[in-house]
DNA sequence: CAGAGGGCTGGAAACGTTTTCGGTAACGCT
DNA sequence: AGCGTTACCGAAAACGTTTCCAGCCCTCTG
């Protein structure tokens, strides 16, 4: 059952039922119920990949989602795929692990599954900018900022990553903790890191705090990693008394090391999360954490995509409220 | 950039190209070498809309979620994607809740989107079998088992879960418990909690334990409702000593709510888990809880979906199997 | 009444593949 | 030399749409 059998059997040519299927004005009332009628009774669905063959684009929306063990991403996931799906959008997730180069990725989905847009959940386009030229549907990063980069097709929502964690030190610093480690941030650092880390040495320099660069260890968004790197921070720095903790499950992981090498939280170390995913608030010691709002964030990030796909506009660069959550996790020091 | 330039380019027939990619046996190696040159200097990828216009197979393979804060489906989900696309399927995700009719909702993704086939993660197809039999692609469901309906395109794959939650009450009665709740299972109670609910009869009956139906509390798969649901437990029934979780997700909610009844895991009340997800190794306590083996479940169940696609066969209803992971949130009740 | 213009319509050319079918060259055999 | 076989290859016909373009008929204007 093809659109020409239509035509055929509502005595029209096939361009007239084209017109009529996509709602296409230069078509007369009585036609359009005429073909409408045959398609009905028929159950006629027009061939999608013909369809997007010739119109040169697959109608649906690519989610690429960068750092998968990332809980946050989960429930942003999630929410982007409800919001684009009540918008009428096709959406078609794709997982990345943190060490695929997610821009290389989205161009070759260009190429071979020409999506509409592209949501980018994580990632750090900063690093791939010559790849990233090439890509020339619109284009939303959420998590992450892509202000500088200046690409017309570019829009991005972030957390004001420096602050929080400035926050978060200030946090720290106010119940008494002076020797505060920090851990989390990729093997090579990414921009997101890298503004949450320039938080923390604004607050260490407001607050005439020392840092030593030994107080840092880089890991993985994963509970596993967090654990090794947590173990390795504070073995070899027994005298820190606060871990400030790049995500929740870098967090999680550490804590769980902590107890493994018979410390407590918070009474030998404090810890602050970021990202307050709903896990946070049920893990023992309940999580103090930096909460990211992810509801504004894929609502607005949604609602970006879909203006850029009705037609081309000016990018935006938003910044989304974060929220200091206090927990069980953090504590003044004993002296 | 199509077939076309690149047969140009490399001096050969579009045809030939076409052979080329898809490891067609009549071309000579001397051919195929400077074929795959240019193709791979150019890093050309062939158009999918085209490829799949000419060969006559449609678009993609939704695959529907169901009770996304489980979060075993995290790890499910992103194996799933990863193996269709490795493939060369794409994937379409689609998050429900655990109140949504799943059947109804792939049945209208049926008529607007056209998958190839479907993956049901969890949900419950034996409650709506009567909408299920108008949909006519290959489907499989995971982590529940549809053996009894008898659809020729339906397919299933699960844990043993009545055997699995026999064993894990068994390990609580071996650890000298013997008034064992049961937290967990939908409010109108799913095929999945029934198993697992049966498989606990069958050890209570066995080991010849009393079983109070008070003893026993529903819940969603959140944090929040095991939370709220724990906690009516055991204030309900303070003479409990252990806690049969349905899922870890609910464990981890019940920890809490433990916690904040002034007693203590597993001194106090002991906990099993079930699904076995990467965080429980992590929360404290680690959580003593079932394995489910998702590399299994997804690398057969997408596997069983390519092959019903492929062309029609029978159906497969397997059984993949689980483990007792011995954790920390179990051991002997205080006498 | 001629011509312009507008509303509808259908034919046909794309879109980028896969696949059939026939053709060429090389080779071995009688 | 003639023939059959084999191995490779290219032209061209699909696949089911969308859209450009040309054409028709009508109405309106001068």
């Amino acid at each position: 059952m093809t659109i020409k059998d239509i035509a055929r059997m509502s005595g029209v040519g096939v361009a007239t039922v084209s017109r009529v299927l996509n709602h296409h004005p230069d078509v007369s009332e009585e036609t359009r119920r005429r073909v409408m009628a045959v398609v009905e009774e028929q159950g006629f669905q027009p061939n999608t990949n013909a369809r997007r063959l010739k119109q040169q684009t697959s109608a649906s929306i690519a989610v690429v989602v960068k750092g998968t063990m990332n809980m946050l991403f989960a429930d942003l996931v999630e929410r982007c795929q409800q919001l684009l799906q009540d918008a009428g959008q096709d959406a078609s997730v794709y997982y990345l692990d943190e060490d695929d180069n997610e821009v290389a990725y989205a161009l070759r989905l260009c190429r071979e599954r020409k999506p509409l847009g592209i949501l980018f959940l994580g990632g750090d386009l900063e690093s791939f900018q010559a790849e990233f030229q090439h890509i020339s549907v619109p284009c939303v990063l959420l998590t992450n900022s892509a202000g500088e980069l200046g690409f017309p097709n570019l829009s991005s929502l972030t957390t004001d990553d420096e602050e929080a964690a400035c926050q978060a030190i200030c946090y720290l610093a106010d119940q008494g903790h002076r020797r505060i480690g920090l851990l989390g941030g990729n093997r090579s650092p990414t921009q997101i890191g890298c503004r949450r880390v320039q938080g923390c040495r604004r607050a260490f320099d407001e607050l005439s705090l020392p840092f030593d660069p030994r107080w840092s260890e880089l890991c993985r968004y994963s509970f596993s990693d967090a654990y090794d790197a947590a173990k390795r921070l504070l073995e070899r720095c027994p005298e820190l008394t606060a871990l400030f903790c790049l995500s929740d499950v870098i967090a999680i992981g550490a804590i769980r090391a902590i107890r493994d090498l018979g410390r407590r939280v918070p009474e030998d170390v404090s810890l602050v999360g970021f990202d307050g995913i709903p896990l946070a608030r049920f893990v023992v010691p309940r999580l103090t954490t930096v909460r990211q709002d992810t509801q504004q964030l894929a609502r607005q990030g949604v609602e970006l995509l879909l203006r850029g796909l009705r037609r081309p506009c000016a990018p935006v660069h938003g910044v989304v409220p974060f929220q200091l959550l206090p927990g069980e996790s953090a504590a003044p020091p004993r002296t």
